[in-house]
DNA sequence: TATGAATGAGAATTCATTCAT
DNA sequence: GATGAATGAATTCTCATTCAT
């Protein structure tokens, strides 16, 4: 529920009569809205997070580490829509009410990305580039493809109106794969 | 506020303070706060796509066109940095309750980018691509950019991980062109 | 409301009713319940203290001073039953909680009090004595002989046992004076 | 903290882990909120009011009866501060939801004042006097005293704009006793 | 007896909206 | 058009009490 109508818009009734709990029940358990939202976070965030690190890492190629990581990232949000919705959200408000321990899972990610590209450069295989850019690139892109899956699915379908409505995460994580590590790589 | 605090988050008393205007007067001039949303939507998107449509039109050749395009958008949104906002809010809701006035304004502006693949494509310069992912990785990357500021802003500061702190938008939207123009072109 | 039922025991939703006002307005007017509570106390305390400091100074006599600030005090919590009420209470939470504004008022009376005994002193009418001891027996005796009226004509009526049906404030107010002033007294 | 808080004021959650017992445990041993305040009373009043009916029995002299009444009243409350604050409490109710068996002790005080008194006049040493004022006047100010205690150590201390500083409740109900004596004593 | 976890009925506070002037 | 003051309908949070074990 945070992940459709935000925070402010998730109302504690409702979430009782969602989780078939009473609502002190969510209050006995969690000392607040906020902290219920913290704790729904982190549950949300890091074995996503997890996921891509432990992935990447097995990789040994700059190339493929990408490859992983674009991929895994991708499949990891597909898999869970509301963390995308979440994401662009927190972005939304500037990421200023972040919890913190939220914020710093996210942070992880761009650090492994940066070991990733900063490897590539010194194997001589990918040109310089800005990591924060990248790392947006990748999560700004999967994280609007997933979150408007909704939107996209609404009258007057946009898919519609050419090749567009076979498009699912896989294709699009590989055409964001290609775009990426095409650009980076040196010929 | 409706930017920075989303719909649910915005307080029509804060509104009405923030403006230095009696509360009632807002009611007076917008029926209520859904068409008062309605309304500042409207008010910040059709310039921006209007900007973005009319600078498209006014090239010819597909790459130039698609490099317009996003150096327009970028620059628009960096002007006004609740477009981003907003626009990644609503499609974190799935743009469900999005204004359909809103939701129009922005169709265009896909409609404009598939015009210009198309035209790549018929010129040969273009490899074929789905449009919608183009898309997304345009306003993905370049909102991400935008909304994130503060975030970024916020201790601990990522820019200071390396070179990241020089970063702004002019750098970071002609990285998002090159990365989708370098994929798109026929070598 | 507070007078009779306590901070804690004073429900907001009855106050609404018991005013015949909307709950909200309440909360426009008063920024929360504490501050109602406050604000109520400062209004109810600072007559009362007003009357008993002026009608004090405009004696000059020390016994006519104690007497005049004895009878004033008993007649003004007489007449505004509830003061004695909260500050009975105030008192047996300690008055920790008691707001400041509450308490500089109630100083006001000791320190009255205080002059004009010390005034008796100088001139060789009063023995010495501790001002605030005959503080606490002018308060504590009126206050609980005002805030005791229901308790006592509570069945079984206590005051029938003997002749203490006809006991009034102002029968009460008398005896104190004359207690505390033959036992001051120099004879 | 029925004392300090009051009734309303006190939370059930609160006295179980004051008490380092589950909060259910409590349920186990006594049927409701209102029943544990009345049992807590019972067990708080009991023992001061026998102390004092057979302190006051064990002499035979009005005077000195009278005495040993307020002294050894003092002295219990003094030991027993919670119940000076659950008597002004109470009082401060109007003793309306006073547990009878609370209040019922407390009359036998009242009664046994009642008594000396009578046997006082009888004997041609007493004024007559009206038992229920000085009753209060006993109670009233030694509660009072004893309940002010944290109020006159909040700063700013009261106590220091004068010799006060050292009192304590001996020669408060020293003070006292004199005061009541001299009054109700034929010259 | 003891306890962690419910739960229903409040109770404080907020908020969009309206009203009277 | 503007404004101070309502107001009803939420909404968050609390609290006495009970349940299952």
């Amino acid at each position: 529920m945070f992940a459709q109508h935000g925070y402010d818009g998730t109302i504690m009734d409702g979430v009782a009569k969602q989780c078939d709990v009473n609502k002190a029940s969510i209050y006995y358990h969690h000392k607040d809205k906020a902290t219920l939202y913290e704790n729904v976070l982190t549950t949300l965030l890091n074995p996503i997070v997890d996921t891509v690190i432990k992935a990447v890492e097995a990789e040994s190629d700059p190339v493929k580490k990408l490859h992983v990581h674009i991929k895994t990232f991708a499949n990891s949000s597909a898999r869970n829509p509301d963390f995308a919705s979440i994401l662009m959200r927190e972005m939304a408000s500037g990421g200023v009410s972040m919890p913190s321990r939220a914020r710093e899972q996210m942070l992880r990610i761009l650090f492994q990305l940066n070991l990733t590209l900063q490897l590539g450069e010194e194997q001589g295989i990918f040109k310089p580039s800005n990591p924060l850019i990248v790392h947006f690139m990748i999560i700004g892109t999967i994280n609007l493809f997933i979150a408007s899956i909704p939107f996209r699915n609404t009258p007057p379908k946009i898919d519609a109106c050419n090749q567009l409505h076979n498009t699912n995460i896989d294709a699009a994580s590989e055409q964001v794969c290609e775009t990426i590590i095409s650009s980076l790589l040196i010929h």
